[in-house]
DNA sequence: TGACTTCGTGTTGCATGGACACTAACAAAG
DNA sequence: CTTTGTTAGTGTCCATGCAACACGAAGTCA
C-alpha cells in the first residue's frame, strides 16, 4: 500500500532514554537490536511513528513494544535531525527520556529486539546510530534538571525513607551530599509527608516511611520555584 | 516528481519564534501568511524542511525567506507533534527561537508572506495553527533559562553600557532589577570588559562601553556555572 | 545658570548554604 | 546476653550571598 508525496520526505522515529536507579549506580535501559541497520548492536529502543499517534503516544507505544516497559512518565528530551545519522535515508528522531525505579521494571524483550536490559550508563556498550550522543544528551540534562526541580516523584515507591531519596539525588548527582543539609533542606520545603510509618525487615534501625504531597508539588510548579543549585 | 513511500509520512517543518528587544518592550516577529491554510493570518515564521538540510539550516533558511533575518543564534525549542495541529495533513515542527537587538534587524517580507513585523509579546494577534501555543513555550523558555545562563551575548551591539544591558534582563524577566545590585553582580562574574571608550551623543551623563569576554565565557558555560537566581 | 537625566558608587542586615559529630534503634553474630 | 555493625535522627556556627537603600557627578538643553 503505497504512499506518494510531491517532496521526499523524512521519515520520522522516536527514541527513548530510559534511567533507572537502583541500590548501585544510575543504569539505561537498552535494547539489542533484531534489523537490518546495525543488527546486533544496542541502541536505545524506539522506531517509526505511525502518521496518526501523537509523538509521546508513539514513544510510549516502542518502548512498550520493545522493552515492556510501560506506564512511565516521558518528558521530550530534543530532536536530532543531522542528515547522515541514519545511513539509509532520511530520518529525524525525536527524543524522549524517563527516570524510573529499576525494582519495578523488569524489562523484557519484544518486537524487533534480541533483548532488552539495563546498563550501566558508565559502562555501556557501543551504541547504533547516534544513539551514544542522545544518550549524552540525556544525562546532561537529567543532571541539570535535578537542580532546579524535584525528581523522584515518579521514581521511589509511594513511602519510601529520606535516605532512599538522598541516595537517589546522590547517584543522580554523582556526590555525597551531607545528610543533615539534605534533611534540612527537603523538609524545608514541605513537600513531604511523614506517614508515620516505620520501615519493616530491615537489619539496622528502622526509618520513617514519608510520602510527597502532590497538592503542594503542582502549586509550586505554577510559580515556578527555585529549589536546589 | 512524486515520492512513494510502503507506510504513509507526517510532513516536517520548522518554526522560529524570535524575539527581539528595544527600549521598550519584548516583541515577537510574525508574518502574515499569504498561502492557503490560515491565508491573512499571522503566524511564526517557518516552513517545509527539506529533505537534505539539517533542522537548523531549514529554520534559518526559512527564516531568512520570509522575513530577510541572517546569521542570528538559533536554539532549539520543542517538537510540536499534535497530529491535528495542522487541518491539511499531519505536520510535525520542530521549533527555534532566538533573541536579537530590535536595531540590528529590520525584518522584510518575501516568499509566502505578505508582510513581516515585530509585535509586543503582550499584544500579539491570533496566530494560525498552534503557534500560540509555541510561541508561550518559548517565552516560558527565555524566562527559565535568563536566570541561570547569561543571555544577551548576541543580542547588544558589541560595545554596551551596563544600563543597556540592565534594561535587557527588566524586559525579559518583567522585574525591575536594583542597580547597584546588578552592577555588582555582573561585573563580579568577570565576564565583561572595560573598554576605556564612553557613550557620545546622548542628552545625559555618558555611561563607560563595555564588551563580553568570550573567552571567559565559554571558560565557564564548560563547567555549567549557577549565575542568577 | 538652573533643570533634567542618567551614571556610578558601599554598607548593613538578613537569609541561606555548608561544615561538622554524636546518640538511638535495631538485627545479627558470637 | 553481650558485642558488633549498620543506618536513623538531630542542632550549631560560620561564611557567603542577596536585598534594601541615597546621593554626588557628569553632561545636555533651554
Amino acid at each position: 500500500m503505497p504512499h506518494t508525496y510531491e517532496y521526499p520526505r523524512a521519515a520520522l522515529t522516536v527514541d527513548c532514554v530510559v534511567f533507572g536507579l537502583d541500590e548501585g549506580d544510575l543504569k539505561v535501559l537498552l535494547i539489542q537490536r533484531d534489523l537490518k541497520p546495525f543488527e546486533g548492536k544496542w541502541a536505545l529502543p524506539g522506531g517509526f511513528v505511525r502518521v496518526e499517534e501523537s509523538l509521546e503516544d508513539a514513544a510510549r507505544r516502542e518502548l512498550a513494544e520493545e522493552t515492556g516497559l510501560r506506564d512511565i512518565f516521558l518528558e521530550q528530551l530534543y530532536t536530532f535531525g543531522a542528515p547522515d545519522r541514519d545511513p539509509r535515508e532520511r530520518v529525524v528522531s525525536v527524543a524522549y527520556y524517563a527516570l524510573v525505579s529499576l525494582a519495578d521494571h523488569k524489562p523484557q524483550a519484544a518486537t524487533d529486539a534480541r533483548q532488552a536490559a539495563w546498563f550501566s550508563v558508565d559502562d555501556a556498550p557501543d551504541l547504533a546510530f547516534d544513539h551514544e550522543h542522545i544518550l549524552a544528551t540525556a544525562l546532561a540534562r537529567l543532571r541539570g534538571k535535578v537542580r532546579y526541580e524535584p525528581i523522584g516523584f515518579e521514581l521511589l515507591p509511594a513511602k519510601f525513607t529520606l535516605g532512599q531519596l538522598q541516595h537517589l539525588y546522590e547517584v543522580v548527582l554523582e556526590e555525597r551530599l551531607d545528610k543533615r543539609n539534605f534533611r534540612k533542606k527537603i523538609l524545608g520545603m514541605g513537600l513531604l509527608v511523614d506517614t508515620g510509618e516505620i520501615q519493616q525487615d530491615v537489619a539496622h534501625r528502622a526509618a520513617r516511611l514519608h510520602r510527597f504531597d502532590e497538592r503542594k508539588y503542582q502549586q509550586l510548579r505554577k510559580r515556578g520555584f527555585s529549589f536546589w543549585l
